[in-house]
DNA sequence: CCAAATCGTATCGTT
């Protein structure tokens, strides 16, 4: 890669306040792009000194760190621009030339301070790594067929090995429930818009947590429409979000009745309110084909105190399963990035059919980050250290604070230090703010026109994170103790989307630690409250029909003045605990002549109100039965919490290498297994200190198996009898592709030996329906694990490797091949003969 | 005194 940074730079900061020419052909860094930005925004105001400081010393450590020299710019001085001083600040080395003017190298800095240590020389490279301006390489794996007819012919290969798997147990899933741990970058939307993608009729519904990732996703998906020419919705609208006006949001419900939306992305409110009459009726005529949930852990970080709806979906989603035609019956699909065990396992009590979902498990650790941990005396030392590294460090960069006041604090105070490309986002922030916020930093707005990058630094809290698209963060900073180890790594991890090293430091305070411990136990309603509105809510409700009842969310204890707005966020927080504790299951409010007096449309404007569900037994019912089940519950979930606080704690320490710690925190039980992450870390303060233990990032990347979904067709079954293969032969010579055709016409998907270009002549043969081509080289070869029907060719000599194996395993296979293939465990007989079972493949023909 | 976000409908004040 080669870029004229330098000398573009050189030449804006000679003509400088004029702006420079730059050539169309010229390519520049992200740095020396900014720093030019910067420059024109001096006379506005929109910049300040610390900004150029910072940015010069950018583009001169991008530029030392890529091609290993050690250059200088020539700047201006000027009332606008550093003095002397100001640039020994920022870690620069100012020389006076006979005009007057400046000439700046770069001096280094790590967080910490430099010395003469090893640990420290480590660092030094580390940092300069992620300075570097070279494009990281993707490990990629060939695509099956059925992914370029997709998603287009460009598609030619899958991100990893977690997104292959991911991607065939989405297609094959019918009526059960996938959970799919996909790391960030690896492609999720693929993954989710595969069915929709393959077939011409079926709704996907998809359920984001924020208005924000609904809108960014109707974007992308207006896009795909216009590109490929597709026909996905009537109105090519497709985000069902409360700020729409009632005609489109009645537009879109009815589209989505009639099967001609197809993909609605919209939010776990709106899905089991507003939405749930249309979804049960698009379920109920057999067109709900996929429900996608993603971010899904957030059911249980987000659902289990504040966004109760999170919890209750499950209730709409079985209920649309009962009323939909059993072999139409809609695919759920759970995506998430980080799941712990909590996560695991209320995903499982609350989404499984039966016992435990079906998972592929791609968790993997993030490469990009070196992580650095500090620890000031008091605040003052704190804003101190944090200045350092704002200055010293690349940006975009991203300082993350726990409280709103300290973020906004922050932006000040590093205003006030001379940054003018500085930006704060909390909770209280509009959507307006956010989005402006993320095109400042970018420089793209939604349109994907460019405009000048207006902000360096972003100062937030949790709130900005979540769905925004933001690939070159560079530096992420906390100036607080994030309260879970998974906030702190998914803060982490907002940087480096592009795959290019990053650095992550923390510097705590004295009052860190506390406030993090408040924050982490969750305040949970306690038994004589939740008792007593439990039985309220009993009181004034229904009993619909033996176990089942029907309650009023808004009924209001008698202890609480009337209207108290919050009481029906109490009294569904206490159903959803009821519901983790396995105390009741929820359903759908349902519409019975018999048992209602107001009539349908009545019931349904009402709905909104109600819940429903079936209690698991009746010893809930009583004080102590419910008492128990409670105080087990809420010490699982505290115990769950202390856990991921004091996993963060461990990193605070150092005692053990970071990316061992978040592996460990990674490493879930499900279904009767150990869902493993691998150690990864490409720095980390233990590392540096021990790097004979360190685990680097020389890992082999996770190899997820293909879970056991859908119900895969077995046309051959009878013919087979009670052996688990056979043979299809033909006569040498003779081609066996009209066999294959006919095969995949039958159901049958997953099929190994052929060539790249006879299965995707086979995939153009049956549009529609999935063609897998299993890898019989690869380490997650279907061969040895895959029970379902393998349909192995053998043809021109080729056998692939590991087909006997499976055959012994007893997994049950076709194998197709020409009639003179020779046994290969018994000598001098063909393998027609030795077969238990053989076929002409003309008989077989006519028998399908 | 400590973070995170959504929806739908009712209510109130003014012309």
């Amino acid at each position: 890669m080669s870029r004229d940074d330098l000398s573009v730079a050189s030449i804006a900061l000679s003509v400088w306040p004029n702006p420079p020419q730059v050539d169309a052909g010229q390519t520049l860094s992200d740095a020396c792009t900014r720093l030019l930005d910067a420059m024109s925004g001096l006379s506005t105001g929109h910049s300040a000194w610390r900004d150029l400081a910072a940015l010069v010393r950018q583009v001169l450590v991008t530029a030392a760190s890529t091609y290993g020299s050690s250059p200088a710019l020539t700047v201006p001085v000027s009332q606008e621009w550093p003095t002397a001083d100001q640039w020994r600040d920022l870690n620069c080395v100012p020389a006076t030339l006979a005009d007057g003017r400046l000439s700046i190298r770069a001096a280094e800095w790590i967080p910490g301070g430099l010395d003469e240590s090893a640990a420290s020389a480590v660092a030094r490279g580390e940092v300069l790594a992620a300075f570097r301006d070279a494009d990281p390489m993707f490990a990629s794996v060939r695509a099956d067929p059925f992914w370029p007819r997709a998603h287009g012919a460009e598609f030619k290969t899958y991100r990893g090995e977690s997104q292959r798997q991911s991607a065939r147990a989405a297609v094959m899933s019918s009526d059960e429930t996938l959970m799919v741990a996909l790391p960030t970058g690896r492609g999720k939307t693929a993954v989710a818009w595969s069915k929709t993608m393959l077939s011409s009729s079926g709704v996907t519904i998809v359920v984001v947590p924020t208005i924000v990732l609904a809108l960014d996703l109707e974007r992308r998906t207006q896009e795909l429409a216009r590109t490929a020419n597709l026909s996905l919705s009537p109105d090519n609208r497709y985000a069902y979000v409360g700020s729409l006006d009632p005609a489109s949001k009645e537009s879109l419900r009815r589209a989505l009745r009639a099967g001609t939306q197809r993909l609605l992305y919209t939010s776990p409110e709106a899905f089991v309110s507003g939405l749930a009459p249309a979804i049960l009726d698009c379920a109920r005529e057999g067109r709900l084909q996929q429900i996608v949930i993603d971010e899904a852990h957030l059911i249980d970080q987000w659902g289990t105190d504040f966004r109760p709806e999170f919890q209750t979906m499950p209730g709409l989603i079985d209920e649309a399963r009962t009323v939909a035609p059993v072999d139409s019956r809609p695919a759920v699909l759970l995506l998430s990035a980080t799941l712990g065990q909590r996560s695991v396992d209320v995903l499982d009590r609350l989404f499984a059919t039966a016992g435990s979902s079906a998972m592929v498990w791609g968790m993997e650790l993030r490469a990009e980050p070196a992580v650095f941990v500090d620890r000031a005396v008091d605040e003052t030392s704190r804003q101190e250290s944090i200045l350092r590294a704002v200055d010293g460090l690349p940006k975009p960069l991203i300082l993350y604070t726990t409280r709103v006041r300290d973020a906004k604090a922050w932006v000040t105070h590093l205003q006030d230090a001379g940054y003018g490309r500085v930006a704060g986002i909390t909770g209280e922030s509009t959507e307006q703010e956010r989005a402006g916020v993320v095109e400042a930093v970018r420089g793209v707005r939604t349109d994907g026109s460019r405009v000048p990058t207006s902000v360096d630094v972003v100062v937030g809290t949790s709130a900005f994170g979540l769905g925004l698209d933001l690939p070159n963060v560079r530096t992420v900073l906390h100036a607080c103790v994030p309260e879970t180890i998974d906030r702190y790594y998914q803060e982490v991890g907002r940087g480096g989307r592009d795959g290019r090293p990053t650095v992550a430091y923390l510097c705590e305070a004295p009052a860190d630690r506390e406030l993090a411990q408040r924050l982490n136990s969750a305040v949970l309603i306690g038994d004589e409250k939740g008792w007593s509105r439990w039985q309220d809510l009993l009181r004034q409700g229904t009993n619909v029909s033996g176990l089942r009842y029907r309650v009023n969310r808004s009924v209001v204890p008698a202890y609480l003045p009337e209207g108290f707005n919050e009481s029906a966020q109490w009294n569904v927080r206490t159903l959803t605990l009821m519901a983790q504790a396995g105390a009741i299951r929820f359903q759908v409010p349902r519409w019975r002549d018999e048992a209602d007096a107001t009539d349908r449309d009545g019931f349904y404007e009402s709905v909104g109100d109600l819940l429903e569900f079936e209690l698991a037994n009746g010893q809930f019912l009583s004080r102590a039965g419910w008492t128990d089940a409670m105080e087990k519950l809420r010490a699982e979930l505290r115990s769950s919490q202390e856990l991921a606080l004091s996993a963060m704690f461990e990193v605070l320490e150092g005692g053990r290498c970071v990316g061992r710690v978040l592996a460990g925190h990674y490493r879930v039980r499900h279904g009767g297994g150990v869902l493993s992450t691998t150690p990864r870390c490409r720095g980390c303060p233990h590392c540096r200190l021990n790097p004979e233990a360190a685990p680097g990032l020389d890992v082999p990347e996770p190899s997820p198996r293909l879970p056991r979904v859908g119900t895969m067709a077995d046309p051959l079954r009878p013919w087979r009898g009670s052996s688990t293969w056979g043979l299809v032969w033909y006569p040498d010579g003779e081609r066996y592709d009209v066999i294959l055709t006919r095969l995949a016409q039958r159901g049958l998907r997953m099929f190994a030996g052929l060539d790249v270009i006879e299965a995707d002549a086979l995939q153009r043969s049956v549009p529609s329906s999935p063609v897998i081509l299993d890898d019989p080289d690869s380490a997650v070869t279907l061969m040895l694990s895959h029970p379902d029907p393998l349909v192995v060719v053998i043809a021109g000599g080729y056998v692939p490797p590991r087909l006997r194996e499976r055959l012994d395993l007893g997994l049950t296979t076709y194998v197709i091949g020409p009639q003179s293939t020779m046994s290969d465990v018994k000598p001098g007989w063909t393998l027609a003969d030795t077969a238990d079972v053989s076929i002409r493949a003309s008989a077989l023909m006519t028998e399908l």
